[in-house]
DNA sequence: CCAACATATGAACATTTATTCATATGTTCA
DNA sequence: TGAACATATGAATAAATGTTCATATGTTGG
């Protein structure tokens, strides 16, 4: 039994992964990194909204961004996400 | 892109994982089988409390159960549990 | 430097959700 | 069968969280 801060943070990032819309930003930025605006139009939604996740997304450490131009540009962070994501998808197959 | 579907169920599936007790449930069910009112204990929680997740958690396919005389036996459900966490473990290992 | 663009942030509101309390359902054993 | 035990469930409450709106911060090109 791993102690309670551990659970705690794990609890905190499985909770990042159960939000639609933040699964569908990572979704779309599985195959190629995307800039705000574009994330916001692909996705139909508010740019504030998509930002509002980003940060989310980004204090977990699950995507990375990095600035061009006036832009930013955000990208999944590491192999990990990817992983989780799919074990979650053959869990679901059943 | 999977279809919305999907992305809502994977979004489901993970914000189970996405709170703390419920996670604790999943860490003492780990290594062993135990009853409704053994985890109340060993957790310190209301059995009523505990009973809800339990439902949440048998719902999603993530413990199942078993009737034992008057106690009702719960355990992990299949090794996607195990690998899902453990892959959020190694990424908090960071 | 300033206008236009791109992103971030804060407050407010609405919705979801975990826990508690009371009670119902279901099982065993005398 | 009835009492005692084990678990499940429903309603109510409190806390957490996602979106919107308005606005701030930061960058580029003229």
């Amino acid at each position: 039994m791993p102690d309670e801060e551990e659970i705690f943070d794990l609890a905190e990032l499985f909770k990042i992964f159960g939000d639609s819309t933040r699964m569908r930003i990572l979704f779309a930025l599985f195959d190629h990194e995307i800039c705000v605006n574009d994330l916001a139009e692909i996705l139909s939604m508010t740019q504030s909204a998509v930002s509002h996740q980003l940060r989310i997304l980004k204090s977990a450490h699950l995507v990375g961004s990095r600035r061009e131009g006036k832009s930013i540009i955000y990208f999944l962070a590491d192999e990990h996400v990817r992983t989780i994501i799919d074990q979650g998808r053959e869990h679901i197959e059943e």
